[in-house]
DNA sequence: AGGTGGTTTTGAAACGTGTCATCTAGTAGC
DNA sequence: GCTACTAGATGACACGTTTCAAAACCACCT
């Protein structure tokens, strides 16, 4: 009763059914289109054989795929798992799949998978290129198959691509701290040759400038990368400054820099917001559960993933007559405990405000940010 | 100079190379059959020309395709995506593709998924099953293709499976914690419903008793889930027991609830160890970045993942004669400082120390735990 | 009865590849 | 110069589906 024989085919389900060929392939395509009591008989028939019809042949016969590819840096980053819900969303609702590849910010392996997603004819490729548009990008789209960069935006206005302002989110943060009266704020973050660093940082800086506060009043904190060790090593430079010198509050390039900062101020005894003011950026999973909840600049990152998968569709199906577009989406700031000084006398706030405070923050996350488009001429 | 023609054909190359398609066709396959001046045309005529072998009708030609599925219950989940790196790593090897696929915990989305796999024609299909080894799971056994469990123990012998030593993991846990000299421990977790959640709490009761500890020494501190919002929960109930009940250990069914757990314990000012000794669960990243680092016992997940790929293609390629298999993988425990009475005077430990200790751990990943086999009938 | 218009059904062709039996040409042996 | 052999190249066929022009059927009207 085992190994039962290979798959069956549209062939024996019409044979079974007694029909033709073609009228199965109209029962599976356009049911309309065939008499009630023939389209019975044929999905009885069906069944009865468990036909399940093969993806490769309707494929080839179609001459695309009915999947798109999306190529992440890492999907162990929340950030992108994130978006690759929204994209697998909007795509799964148009009756598509998705391949989700994982470049590991290596470019071979951003190649190959290039490579493997070409030759599965996808309906187009979602993608954050390791370093910028290459020649293969190029050749991808030659080969008339459309491609929207996600988490960057286009230099040329040739292909379509969905963003995030990191310069707004700068001035998010840094806009909180002066309101809270913060009047000496590091910047921690680096490397600057991370377009994202520069951007959060230029975002703050105009926002100092524009409050009236002398240049100086931005401490520069860099690091050289974006992880929890810097963040220790930051907090150890900020707290050893002479008091006059020491800022009030820190914004970090991101949450890991955040999450050690607080770890190593902790481990001093200073305390947060009291001591010193923090604001992180991307708003991981771990912001809102960190020893102090984190305050944090969230990315609308399932938006983003529906936006672009909505864009490359929307592409797939007009064909050579489409109008590439930019689309810039806002982040926002999620206020906790790290930066709000109206809780820093610490009162024993019940357990259930807390529990909804969060809550709360997380239901937010419909409502994103808006969006600027830019119509490519 | 845009949208260049529909893409090319084996049968373009050979025109452009002048020779046949079966040796162009040789060439991408067995280009050794084929002679060096020849072979070099040919494939100057598939650079030329940008040729893309189409794996539709690959997969239509072989009867199978060259990518097997992979069914997670949450891509979110940082243990899915380690375990997924591990089976990408395999599988590549291997030349093969991987298809992710999230299942969200939905029976549902689970089937529908099996049917896109299936249709697909997939090698073979690696999945955490939603609840159970379902009707729609032994169907696709029937159509002949290969099952492996992924961090299920399988209940019968006709599939194989790949899981992690959950008792094990409680009795490693409690038996540090018995060791650091605790005499009442509590055991924070549930629902009961889930495996992992009794595993774990057995193990713990093992060694309690071993210890000849009476049973009242093992506090049970239930929660309706493994959340964050659950640790904060019994972080209270804990910090509100009277001094002489109190426990001064908790080992707790996963990382999300020691964290909580850890939070609410800052909140009220009582300190991890010295108050309260924490151990966690699964390791998870910022286990190492909490405010105090957080013990936790570690699943080797992407040697689950690694393990089972290769059960997967091993089925694959032995076909009727195959021996299902039950891999059971042996968790490891990482010391931490939430555990760690030795640091409890906290000396002001110099900054290297502390990298070098997340360091060490990490570096540790590759030793995994053993092997126990167990051939099926 | 024959014609008309509409709804269903049919079956052959085509999609791009791998396979394999067959053919070709070159070489060595005698 | 003939045979026997081998390495290399060929090309028709099959894989499972969709498409589409044509055929078949049916009901109704003249």
């Amino acid at each position: 009763m085992k190994g039962s024989a290979r798959s069956r085919s549209v062939r024996d389900v019409a044979a079974h059914a007694g029909v033709s060929v073609g009228t199965v392939s109209n029962v599976l395509n356009r049911p309309d289109a065939v008499a009630p009591a023939t389209r019975a008989r044929v999905q009885r028939a069906i069944a009865e054989l468990g036909f399940v019809p093969n993806e490769s042949a309707r494929q080839l016969r179609g001459g695309h795929s009915r999947t798109i590819g999306l190529v992440v840096l890492d999907v162990g980053n929340p950030f992108f798992t994130d978006v690759a819900k929204g994209v697998e969303d909007a795509v799964t609702e148009a009756g598509l799949t998705v391949i989700l590849c994982d470049s590991a910010e290596q470019v071979e392996r951003e190649y190959r998978y290039l490579d493997l997603l070409e030759a599965q004819r996808v309906k187009g490729v979602l993608i954050t290129p390791v370093e910028g548009v290459s020649k293969r990008l190029r050749a991808l789209r030659q080969h008339d198959i459309p491609v929207v960069l996600v988490d960057r935006f286009a230099s040329t206005r040739n292909v379509c691509s969905v963003s995030v302002d990191d310069v707004y989110g700068g001035e998010l943060a840094a806009a909180h701290l002066v309101e809270q009266g913060h009047r000496r704020i590091a910047f921690v973050g680096g490397p600057f040759g991370l377009k994202q660093v520069q951007d959060r940082y230029d975002g703050a800086r105009r926002i100092v400038l524009r409050a009236g506060l002398p240049e100086a009043a931005l401490v520069m904190v860099e690091v050289p990368a974006l992880t929890f060790q810097s963040g220790l090593a930051a907090g150890a430079r900020i707290a050893e400054m002479t008091p006059g010198d020491r800022p009030t509050a820190a914004f970090c390039a991101n949450d890991l820099l955040a999450v050690g900062l607080l770890q190593e101020m902790t481990r001093r005894s200073l305390r947060a917001p009291d001591d010193l003011a923090i604001v992180g950026y991307d708003d991981i999973v771990f912001a809102a559960a960190a020893a102090v909840p984190l305050s944090s600049v969230r990315q609308p990152r399932e938006q983003l993933g529906r936006a672009a998968a909505e864009l490359l569709l929307e592409e797939a199906t007009d064909g050579a007559n489409h109008r590439h577009r930019r689309l810039v989406f806002e982040p926002d700031l999620v206020v906790r405990d790290s930066s709000d000084l109206s809780v820093a006398a610490r009162p024993a706030a019940p357990l259930d405000a807390l529990a909804d405070g969060t809550r709360a923050a997380a239901g937010n996350e419909e409502t994103g940010g808006s969006v600027e488009t830019d119509r490519g001429a």
